[in-house]
DNA sequence: CTGAAAGCGCTAACAA
DNA sequence: TTGTTAGCGCTTTCAG
């Protein structure tokens, strides 16, 4: 029922909890014989140790917390995948906090971590995250943390990224081969290093082009669908009207497809079209789209694993661990060159 | 430090514990004065309880499980966000664990809560899952449970699914009018009950409009992506061709798709599709694509509400509670009758 | 209004 | 090889 716990399995068996105890966890100091009876009865009776008792008297939880700013997003999704996959392996659990991009949320979020709910973290902050005190504050608490994707570069601490500025530039490049001269970049938020690393990128291109280009060029966008529909239909009606797009994040190719068949904007005849996205129908897209997309769920897994090093090896600092996966451009439809049929898909780098 | 505990705030005011701890949940029993004092001295050291001390003591953890076959997926990606939204409201935590549509993986995770992990569970069980009985042993652990969109027919407990039948049934429909007489429907389990009332409504509505059928018009697909392109391109190929196809599961959609593009069949000219699917991008697809689509995020949302009647009152039972949410049939371009052009999407019921 | 004390269920010295 | 015992940090009677 529950409420059966060691002492109720000493009592039956006639021997003290510790036996019990170091019975059930195959200690060498328990004959083999006794183990066997203490093993049988805990089966029995469907014993199942309290986590929480064995937890207060250990200090550790066996258990991690993934924060990060969304769900319904193939990059979060596949990177939590992958780092419950390696919980899953390590006998771990896995506690999942949303921020919804709300910095107040994300600070008392990690408030929680304080004391000893979990053994390790793996944060992704959110686009409005500016100040880190909340997380070195988690930090000085002795958990192990892992930034993974939208990581602040301020901190020392263990960093697992994409190529940020490369594939931006790859991707801008590609546009601007294509025949572009007026590539415009949708952006997701002023502070978040990631973007500032892919706008970057996005600007090295231009300027190695010799193509002119100022402030106007990076579209803020916001987290809010209406107004980012607003925003969008205003590039795309404006004078200085934009032939090329890349997308900083997934979510807004949804409205930029929208809006361009609406308008009966072509593309990529008269737009041409990138976006940073881990979507798995982006090659069915009507065209479908060319994607830089970020090996999310490998992320997640390498992040997790990081993590496990800190948990597991007492002392042992990943602070200066700093891995940068590779991120792929998939080319396809919507930056085919003008007068030129499908391409197909492939893998540039 | 995070081991700065109540022991010693009380050393430090020169309290004893027990009026700090009363403090600290601000009892009427306390004094306003030493309430004030206890809470300056909590907030200057960085006082945070420990939480696992507390669910030992109280029985109680504050935490909820959510098991689900896959987070990859945009039905379950907007179920674990409704969920984790009302989580966050009543202050509780969510622990996320996947099964990868494997039974024994499920088996397995369902063991740890019966310990008193978790103060409540909700599941969505996995395609193999026809056994029911780690469930039930949860349930006598007197755990609240809360079946959602995969649910266990046989199960006498909280339900929340959608209905299933009748938008299988319509969106059938929709394909016998727009001309199909040869529809398949793509399958992903034989054993689940929601699977089945899909493909219940399925036959209804064939059967409705005498048109003849057999087993072979439902294709059991795996859960192997590799074996499903063999699977489809096999059944796209045959002599016996679909003309119409239902899709089970959003995931089948990028395969299907995919092949119809390779094999040059033109959707919907050749071939009309509609797919049970929340994907965000299923209008902006090539072409865009005809769904089912469930309300996700609500159901999420609903499920963790009713879990929490049960959490919050004590003995209140909700095993009766059995909610059928409706699905939407959104009419897209992959279903245009012939010789027409796009259909704006709608509601259909 | 404050404090003493028992104990949630488990672990780990230490003793026997 | 087994048992005794002292907590982990907190909550909650019950006394004062």
């Amino acid at each position: 029922m529950g409420n059966i716990n060691i002492r109720a399995l000493a009592k039956e068996l006639n021997l003290s909890i510790s036996t019990v105890s170091k019975a059930l966890k195959d200690s060498y100091e328990i004959s083999v014989e006794t183990k066997k009876r203490v093993l049988a009865l805990a089966t029995e009776l469907n014993y199942s140790p309290n986590p929480y008792a064995s937890s207060l008297r250990r200090k550790k939880s066996n258990t991690i917390a993934v924060v990060v700013p969304e769900v319904a997003d193939s990059f979060f999704s596949l990177a939590i995948k992958g780092i419950e996959e390696i919980a899953q392996e390590k006998g771990y659990h896995v506690l999942v906090y949303l921020t919804y991009e709300n910095y107040i949320k994300e600070k008392k979020i990690l408030e929680e971590f304080k004391n000893g709910r979990v053994d390790g973290l793996l944060i992704s902050v959110t686009s409005e995250t500016t100040d880190s005190a909340h997380i070195s504050d988690a930090d000085l608490n002795n958990i192990p943390i892992v930034l993974f994707d939208r990581v602040i570069e301020e901190l020392e601490m263990a960093k697992i990224t994409t190529n940020d500025f490369e594939s931006s530039y790859a991707a801008t490049r590609h546009l601007l081969d294509g025949g572009c001269i007026n590539i415009f970049y949708l952006s997701i938020s002023k502070c978040l290093g990631i973007n500032n690393k892919r706008i970057e990128g996005f600007i090295q291109a231009l300027s190695d082009r010799n193509i002119k280009f100022d402030d106007s060029n990076i579209v803020n966008c916001s987290n809010d669908i209406n107004d980012n529909e607003h925003l969008l239909t205003a590039l795309l009606t404006q004078n200085n009207k934009p032939d090329g797009i890349i997308a900083g994040v997934e979510k807004l190719i949804t409205p930029v497809y929208s809006i361009c068949k609406q308008l009966h904007i072509k593309i990529p005849e008269d737009l041409k079209i990138a976006s940073f996205s881990n979507s798995p129908v982006a090659h069915i897209l009507n065209p479908s789209l060319t994607t830089i997309t970020q090996p999310a769920f490998e992320m997640g897994k390498m992040a997790a694993t990081i993590l496990f090093k800190a948990i597991e090896k007492k002392g042992y600092t990943i602070k200066s661990e700093n891995a940068v996966l590779r991120s792929t451009l998939f080319i396809r439809e919507s930056t085919a060159p003008a007068a030129t049929g499908l391409c197909p898909s492939f893998d540039l780098f």
